[in-house]
DNA sequence: GCTTGACCTTCCAGTCACGGGAGGGTCTAT
DNA sequence: ATAGACCCTCCCGTGACTGGAAGGTCAAGC
């Protein structure tokens, strides 16, 4: 199967499945003609591939994962770990961004939002008055 | 003032400072010596960037906002449009992290984790048996 | 005056996970 | 024979820095 059709099944596109070949994640064989050549089991691979880069796993722990998948002997439960890790870092980036809405939020609710000039927003960014020093503020204690 | 204390001040890290200056965003004089010298408004602007893109805003945001920042007769209103675009965002990257976090809190529920080598985890990984197969089948519809 | 060490400079390379495009070979159908 | 779709490798760019090498400058202590 030549890389298209790989491409075509596998869902991902055709640079990424190079990027992959290039950085050991998948090793076609080669035809005459110098094209790859994909087996069934590569497909495999690129399918595996697609499913957990989707799920947000990054290309480290794809590979451990697919190491998992190919091991006959694996425990579930390193599996297990791994996904659980995964969520433990998806629920840690939600509670930043959860923050950080929230400040944003409060700004956006002080700023009237007309053609004038005083803005809370921008008076928040340039440090004017409250919160915000507490970063020097400590490192002066320090 | 040196870019060693300019990064004290500011609570950004010389590289980033060096950085700025590199795309444009701080313009500090220079001594005869060649180091950068900072006066007060360029201080100003170091820590109005640290602010703006601690709460997230992309370099190109934070030039906008710099801008306003420094132009008087700016609208409040420009800058609460910013800010509430930056929120939208924040917005749609937390339902993706919260929808991922859903499918992988299904499969390691389902995952009994023990030392054996089933584990329902790989199987959707590798396409198993579900509704991972809408995919293709939806391409092979089209 | 000399050395040490902290500071400063520029430039180059690497990060992550690809994407774009140049320049060229191969295959298939007409 | 040629058009067009495919394939190849190689190199550069992304965002927002970070690390390191090689070297100049400055202040303090001996």
């Amino acid at each position: 199967m030549n890389i298209g059709a790989a491409s075509w099944q596998s869902g991902l596109p055709v640079k990424t499945i190079r990027y992959y070949e290039e950085i050991g994640l998948v090793r076609p064989a080669r035809s005459e003609n110098g094209y790859r050549d994909f087996l069934e089991t590569d497909l495999q691979r690129l399918k595996f591939l697609q499913r957990a880069r989707s799920l947000g796993f990054s290309i480290d722990k794809c590979r451990e994962l697919l190491s998992l998948y190919e091991d006959r002997n694996r425990a579930s439960a390193d599996v297990k770990e791994i996904t659980r890790e995964k969520i433990d870092e998806i629920d840690r980036k939600i509670e930043e961004l959860q923050s950080l809405k929230r400040v944003l939020s409060d700004l956006v609710r002080a700023c009237h939002g007309d053609d004038r000039p005083d803005c809370p927003i921008i008076d928040d960014l340039s440090g004017a008055p409250g919160a915000q020093d507490c970063d020097r503020a400590e490192r002066d204690k320090a």
